[in-house]
Parts: structure tokens; sequence; C-alpha cells
DNA sequence: ACCCGCTTTGCAAGCGTGTGCAATCGTTCC
DNA sequence: GGAACGATTGCACACGCTTGCAAAGCGGGT
């Protein structure tokens, strides 16, 4: 099949004239070579284009620098934008992200996982679905490091990220409430994720603290399109809702352009919205969108920097603030 | 370090009291195995959890499964899909993704490539920079594949896949033409990648031949910021065009914000716009974008289809048509 | 009873690397 | 001059796997 022939320590060993442990050792930091040595060992490299093969290096080190980031569509802009966070973080602490698309079916989560395993990942960043106890047992047990981000289930020995879904739903509802708005719903999709559902909770709960129902409608995927269904049963409600806590910003834009372009509702006069994640398009113009801003880079290097600390049993729940980002879409602010 | 320990194949081999080789017969598809020894095998290597070591497996069969993906601002819409639909296709056909971030520096393309071959990836696949001839040079000496994807520089030996930018926006400007414009400009980045000025250079061309002056405006990266400042230029000019060609779709989304929002103009009516690439904000009901849409996935599944193809030294010059996708920003239609 | 052919199995070599251990070399100190 | 010491270096083993090769098992045909 494939005809793969790269250069080995040993021909440059041969070249430079000295053993292979002295090849090995030029390209392992901080072991013992004379300047000598590493300098003819540099050149005969450069000569033939050698490169320490690390799947063997990953192999006798029992250290592989890979790192597997699991997710499924990642052409989301929340998503899209943490993998390049990741990938950047990773790669200035010299390490590889792998990475495992689980599009396609439920348990694909566990397969992906199967997969950091047989390639011996040093970690795995899991940023969506959740993969079932028995398999993360397996990871945790071999040694495997497990990141989850926005999981909220909980998994003893990996580490959590989440954000404070409910305190910014909170903040939300103050917003919206100061804002003037005196009829509250809350649009979101039909995922259930913990950190979506969250979200809806947190809402509804400052609601009724301050005397207020929300109304809550539910539909489809949390993406652009159902926002226009939802905009369709909210404002075709006896009581049209004045104030739209979205789920993200996806389903916010959706809702905004059904509003707009449809039932001819103007934002913020008719209506004020508030979205979730603070993707780029939300500052575009035509969305001019409140939102909150997920701290996308501080996620990834937590997630990172966690990597290489010795394992700590206590301390490894992040809960994150989301930060809100004052836009046009409410009115005041 | 990190203390990592995966159950391996001796162990599966002793509890299920058959040889080593047995095991990993067992786990090589096509190896003969008998129904019984299989049996006990996966049943050991089910209990133990026991997963292939994929390094040494790949240091043994000199070939990683491993394919290079090389991106930079990859949480673009267009890059993000693509990345999407290679992952796909890579797994379904057992391979996996490496995913290689390039936004520092510019010879990082370099620095990725080598990062490929360290890792002994069986391809790598350029999604954007372009390599040094050097580094292409030696992946391939080394028996790599490589794919550069609308990269449009020739590399002997490797696949490249492009669009007919040119042919495309030869079909702009007669659709814009036939719908009664009469003053045609072209907005562009500064990044001056070959593709992307091809479509300029396509667009003039078509000008000129319809004996038509085309104004060209460049401007900062290919991003939606990038299209407000087009507007600037393009609607503050003596005779304002009514026909806009945008080099992607975030540069046309920016400029029909700009054109509706600060200069009261109205998208098809006062000025007909054209973008590239066709991402989904391009569908969105505020842009109803008309745009090209580059065949994602086909791309991927061409590209990923001739990974696994024997080298055919002619051939691997693949020129794709985009398709002109009608919505509501250009009249008639 | 013998031989032939086929399937299954174990042995052992090898893939490219890191690293402990002992040997070598050059220096310094008494 | 000799001993002690630190810096280098080479040898050889280990990492976990695949696979060619030969041996073993087994059934059928003569």
């Amino acid at each position: 099949m494939s005809r793969k022939i790269f250069v080995s320590a040993k021909e440059v060993a041969d070249r430079a004239g000295v053993s292979r442990s002295a090849v090995s050792r030029t390209f392992t930091p901080g072991a013992s070579v004379s300047d000598e040595t590493r300098r003819r060992v540099t050149e005969a490299a450069e000569a033939l284009g050698y490169h320490v093969n690390h799947l063997a290096r990953g192999l006798m080190r029992n250290e592989s620098g890979i790192v597997c980031l699991i997710v499924s569509e990642m052409d989301t802009p929340y998503r899209a934008r943490l993998v390049r966070a990741l990938t950047r973080q990773l790669q200035s602490m010299s390490k590889i992200a792998m990475l495992i698309n689980t599009d396609r079916s439920d348990d694909s989560v566990d397969q992906a996982l199967r997969q950091a395993i047989s390639y011996r990942a040093d970690a795995s960043i899991i940023l969506s679905g959740m993969p079932d106890k028995s398999i993360t047992d397996l990871c945790l047990k071999s040694g495997q490091r497990l990141v989850l981000i926005n999981r909220d289930e909980d998994r003893e020995g990996a580490l959590m990220i989440n954000l404070n879904d409910r305190e910014a739903a909170r903040r939300a509802f103050i917003a919206l409430l100061r804002a003037g708005c005196r009829s509250f719903a809350f649009a979101n999709s039909e995922a259930r994720t913990p950190s979506l559902m969250a979200r809806e909770e947190g809402f509804c709960a400052a609601g009724r603290e301050h005397g207020f129902e929300v109304t809550v409608e539910r539909f489809g995927p949390t993406a652009y399109k159902s926002g226009a269904v939802l905009a369709q049963r909210l404002f075709t409600r006896e009581k049209r809702p004045d104030a739209i806590f979205c789920v993200n910003d996806l389903l916010a834009c959706g809702l905004m352009d059904a509003a707009r372009h449809q039932f001819n509702l103007s934002v913020p006069s008719d209506v004020c919205v508030i979205g979730f994640d603070d993707i780029e398009q939300a500052s575009w113009s035509s969305y001019n969108l409140t939102t909150f801003a997920q701290p996308v880079d501080h996620i990834a290097a937590e997630a990172v920097a966690w990597l290489d600390r010795p394992t700590a049993e206590h301390e490894n729940l992040h809960r994150l603030e989301a930060e809100l980002i004052w836009r046009g879409s409410v009115r005041g602010g």
C-alpha cells in the first residue's frame, strides 16, 4: 500500500559518526550531550530531513502529546471558536489536538473515547455529548486526563468547567425588567442539555421571585431555524411577550429576523431580546444583540493548563461567570 | 509525570490462554484465527478493557491512520464547515484527523508540516497558507500524501482541489448585468490569495468584455468588518455602484449591513450584491444573499477518497464549479 | 497406514525510540 | 604521579505491536 520511507535516528547517527543514543539525546531536552556532538547531529539531521518519530517516542515515554477534542456540530460559531482557542493553547504547550467528530449517532461519544484510548492520548476534552460512565472510568483508570466543558454532569476525577448559567439567566431577567418589560418569555430548543436547562430554570426562577410568569417555548435544535418557529409561537399568543431571553445567539438571530421580517416588530422598541454565547454575528449591526459572552479563551487556557498539573483530587470543578455584553437589543442599557 | 497504565496484548493473551500473536490477529481484519480463539480473545479483551495501541501499530505497519488538517482562522464559517466535513469523511474511512492551527506566524504552516512528519501522518490536507517547496518536497519524498484545497499554486505530486473562480466571477457579472445593473464594483480584501485574486480578475475581465469599467476596492482581512470600510469607500464615490460582487460572504454581510444602516440603501433595489461561499448566514433572512456555494461535501469526499487511491501521477488537479445560489440580493433572479 | 493440503498457532524478529548502567575521557586536587 | 570526580558516550533492553515462517493439527483420499 503506502511506501513511506522516513529517515531514522540510525541513519543520522551513521552520518554524524556517533551512536544512536547521541541522536536521541540531542533531541531530548535536558539530556547530557556535548556541544560538539550536538552540533554534528543537528547538522546531519538537517541534511537528511530527520524528524523524531513521535509514535515511537510516545511508545517509550508513555506520553503521546496527543489531546483529543471530542465535539459535534463543530461548525457552530461558538464551538468553532472554542476549538480554535483550544488548538492554539495546546500547541503553545507543545501538545497536539486530535479532532473527533461525533455528529453521527449518540453512542459515538463513547466511540470517540475509545479512539482516544487507542491513540494513547494524554487527555480528552469533551465539548458535546456525554459519555457513559463505564467508558470515562476506563479512561481515568488508564491515567488519561478528562475535561468536560459545559457538561454539568458529575464525573469523579475529571476537570469540569461550567458556566454559572443560572446566575447569568437571573441577570438577564433583571436587565429586561429594568428595561421596562413586563411580559417575559424564554425561547429554548428541545436539546435539554443541562446547561441549556439551567438557563431556562434560572430565568423562570428569577421571574417567579419578582412575581412574573415566564412563558417557555421549546422547539427543535439549538439553531437559527428554530428561532423562526419560536417567534411564530410566541408572537401569535394573545399576550405578546415584550422580552425574550433566548437560550443562545443563533436562536436569537433567527427569532429577531422573524420578528422583524415576518411580524413587523422592531427590536428593542416592541420586544427586547437577549442571547447567549456572544458569537460574532451577535455584534453584526443587523442584530446588535445584547448577550452573554462565554470566556472562551479563559476556558481553553484553564483546560489546557490543568493537563500539566499534578492530579489534585479536590477543586476540579470550575464555575466561570458569563459577561453581559450590552448592545442594542434591550432598551436603556 | 503521568502514570498511564493501559492493558497490553500480553495480558489479554494470558487471560485468554493463547499466544500474544493470537490477540493481535484477532484485531487484524483478514487474519487467520479460529472462531473459538477469537471468541475467547474478544471476551478477555472486553473484560480487561483492552484497546489496540495505535502508536505501536502505526510503528509496525508504517501507517498511522493520522491525517493532518492544517488551517488558520478555523472559526470562519466556511473553514469550519470544511473541517467538519473532512473529519466526518476521514472517520468514515477509519482515519483520524489531527488539527493544526496556523494562526500565529507565517512560517507556521511549515512547522505544521513538520509536526505531520513527526507523527508520521499518512497525509496532510492544507486549507490555508502555502508551505515552502522544500518542506512539501520532504513530505512527498517521505511518502506522505498532500492535498491542497483552494491553494492554486502548483506542487508536483500533490492533489490540488480548486474552484473555477474565474468562471464563477464571470457568471456573477452576467447575473448582475441581466438584473439591469450598469455600475459595477468588486469588493476585495487585501489578502491577495490566488483564489481571491482570480475572482477579482475574472469579474473585471467579464466587465471589460461587455464594455464596462469595474471599480475595485481592497481593504483589510477577508472578514465582516472590512465590509463596512469598503461600503464607505464605494458608496461615497461620485458614481455610486449599483452592483457589487464581494470576494466572500462575510465581507458581503458587512457591506450590506453598512449599506442599509449607514447609507440607507436598500438591497436589491438600490444596489445588488453577490457573495461567495454560501455560509449559513447568507441564507439568514436579514441577508438573503445571492452567492456561490462551494461544494464542501464534494471537496471533502474527493480529498479523502484520493488518499486511498494508488498514486497516479496524472490527473491530480481537480477543478470544481461553484454553484450559483439565487436569493434576494439581486433583482430578478 | 500414509501422504497431501489446508487452517490455525506459536516463535521470534523487527519497527524507532528513550534511558539505566557501566565504561571512557579529561580535569583538578593532593 | 595518582586518585577522585564530573561530564559524555555506547551498549543493550524495553515499549506494544505485526507478520513471515515453520510447526502442528486435522480431515480426506488412496
